[in-house]
DNA sequence: TTGTAGGCGTTATCAC
DNA sequence: GTGATAACGCCTACAA
């Protein structure tokens, strides 16, 4: 009746099975070179002791562990969750393990994360867009561990990135803004600093309305912390100026959901009164009344190529540069026309 | 010019500040029983190598790791989302960190997760729901890790945990939609096998409805698994029967803003068509037309207290019962009052 | 095909 | 207050 207290560990497994550790060893991590009568003899023992290696023994022995680090701003909405769950579900089938943390926004808490999970043993290591202190490139390169940025891709910057060019998908939502013929814009952004994303896409605002002619005090641009509560109280300073927008271009949906919530309260009709548009495309894109006008970010996509991208990385010790993901602009009932006097139409449409 | 080439060591820290690896050791783990002098030459060597202690050679020698591992349904949607952000955020400021884990609502995923969060060297487990095979309760058991269930709590239960009463809080609700005067009740549920938590919230509808004398088949319950498609079909079979009912309670919010949806789809306004109800009261629930009345769930507070909770079991190894958390019905647009003929009232309000 | 033995980087128990 | 030194559990040449 042996009352086991302790927790089974290879020599047990070895001992009980008759063979030694070496052997059960193999029979875990290369099956093929232990004979099939001694491996089933060992993996009958591993069961019935219900033995588990241990996991710091075992990256210290091998030094790797099949494990990547993924630090992302948030889990608290939707952004990144489907792409990380994407990620996730791509490391698994390829035998890895996902290791996540979040900085909540905070880009100064990055560099302590990154320590963290390299600490912890990750083979390779998951960022989220370009922007952050020299030295922690440096610290990636002397600690000789692979690094991939996602959710952005620009292509004159030589990191291994997969994601898509963020100025220029805002650049092609501008373009659509402009085609609808508004001429008063009001942008809600998300913090820049520190967050490259969030400044390209203002820039490709920018580019599309300046380059056309129109005057710079037509376009104003708030900054605020990503929420749905930030959102709304940014659209509401926009709004309350002398000559308010005809659209306010929001750096992402949860910041265009707050701005819609906040219209409906001021009784603004969307589009009627005012357009809004987003970025990203997730759930709550389709189901905020009106539907969002936004761009869709292949999530799924970016997230299992993300995968496969970093693994090979760490499994090849090569690093390639990746062709920008394309991201739709994606029409909805939140954008409407503006009747301009040089069309000879009447209204809003 | 030194190349450094290689991770810097225990041993290289030593060597530079002249002192043995135990006193380095000291330093970073018990400073106060270094003098100060050789701490301070210690910790500017640490600084300047870039020493960072190996997370598994440091479990193997100290036989813990300050890692709690959490295994939950999904991150995929909000509802476990805020509740795991402040239990992370709890968890850091006590100095430990969150290893995370899904099983995508499959709990048959579950036992393997546990396995491989226990390998890595977790302290202690923080489990969703009461259900799971009792070999695991056993195996936790063996392996002396300490494991505390959230998002429920049932009063007959002796497994420590940190939530509320899912029968209690959706027969709450259910008394007040009772109160409104629906009779002809549907309910969309999530998949019960393996979920406590949705079987729980179906039986707390049960108890008020028959209880108060409702026949039984004016209660029609169908389960689907938790995502906003799924939520709108099963709205749309309940809906197509010979008697509607008048308001469909939902087993959460995401399955409830599926059903708005396309309640709106199919022309029908609520709450004078159909009332609808949700449980969890995540974000969406509020952004949605009509805003959704709920369950407000403390996420936050659950969060906290868990990691709160199992810290103390860890270092304590003890375990106690707690109170279930309170949550609160939250009465939005969505739900309305059906007038009885009894009430002498005229139609619905 | 299988066994032996050294080493991975820390912590902790002792002496000093 | 500080320094040796023995674990910790596993992997992997190398040898048999």
């Amino acid at each position: 009746m042996p009352a086991k207290r302790t927790i089974p560990t290879l020599d047990d497994v070895a001992l009980a099975a008759g063979v030694s550790t070496a052997t059960v060893s193999r029979c875990l991590n290369a099956p093929e070179r232990v004979v099939k009568a001694t491996r089933d003899r060992v993996l009958t023992v591993v069961q019935t002791l219900g033995y588990t290696p241990n996991f710091g023994a075992r990256a210290m022995a091998a030094r790797r562990t099949s494990t990547i680090g993924a630090i992302i701003p948030t889990m608290n909405n939707a952004i990144f969750a489907r792409g990380l769950q994407a990620f996730q579900e791509q490391l698994h089938k390829r035998g890895y393990t996902l290791l996540v943390s979040s900085t909540s926004y905070r880009p100064e808490l990055e560099e302590e994360q990154i320590r963290a999970l390299i600490a912890r043993g990750a083979d390779g290591l998951l960022l989220i867009g370009y922007e952050r202190d020299p030295a922690i490139y440096d610290y990636l390169a002397t600690r000789d561990v692979p690094a991939l940025i996602a959710w952005a891709n620009e292509r004159d910057r030589p990191e291994p990135a997969i994601g898509f060019d963020n100025r220029a998908c805002m650049r092609a939502l501008a373009q659509t803004v402009w085609d609808y013929g508004h001429r008063q814009i009001g942008v809600i952004s998300a913090t820049t600093k520190g967050n490259d994303r969030a400044l390209r896409r203002v820039e490709g605002i920018r580019d599309t309305f300046l380059d056309r002619g129109l005057p710079p005090q037509n376009l104003s641009v708030v900054e605020t912390p990503y929420s749905i509560k930030n959102g709304g109280a940014a659209f509401a300073s926009l709004m309350a100026t002398a000559t308010p927008p005809t659209v306010v271009m929001c750096g992402n949906d949860v910041l265009a959901v707050g701005a819609i919530g906040r219209a409906q309260a001021m009784n603004l009709n969307i589009p009627e009164d005012v357009s809004i548009t987003g970025f990203d495309d997730i759930e709550l894109a389709r189901i905020v009344m009106p539907p969002l006008t936004t761009v869709r970010v292949p999530h799924q996509k970016m997230g299992r190529r993300s995968a496969d991208a970093l693994i090979d990385m760490v499994e090849t010790r090569t690093a390639t540069r990746f062709a920008a993901l394309k991201a739709k602009v994606k029409i909805r009932a939140s954008l409407g026309k503006i009747a301009t006097v040089a069309d000879g139409k009447t209204a809003q449409d």
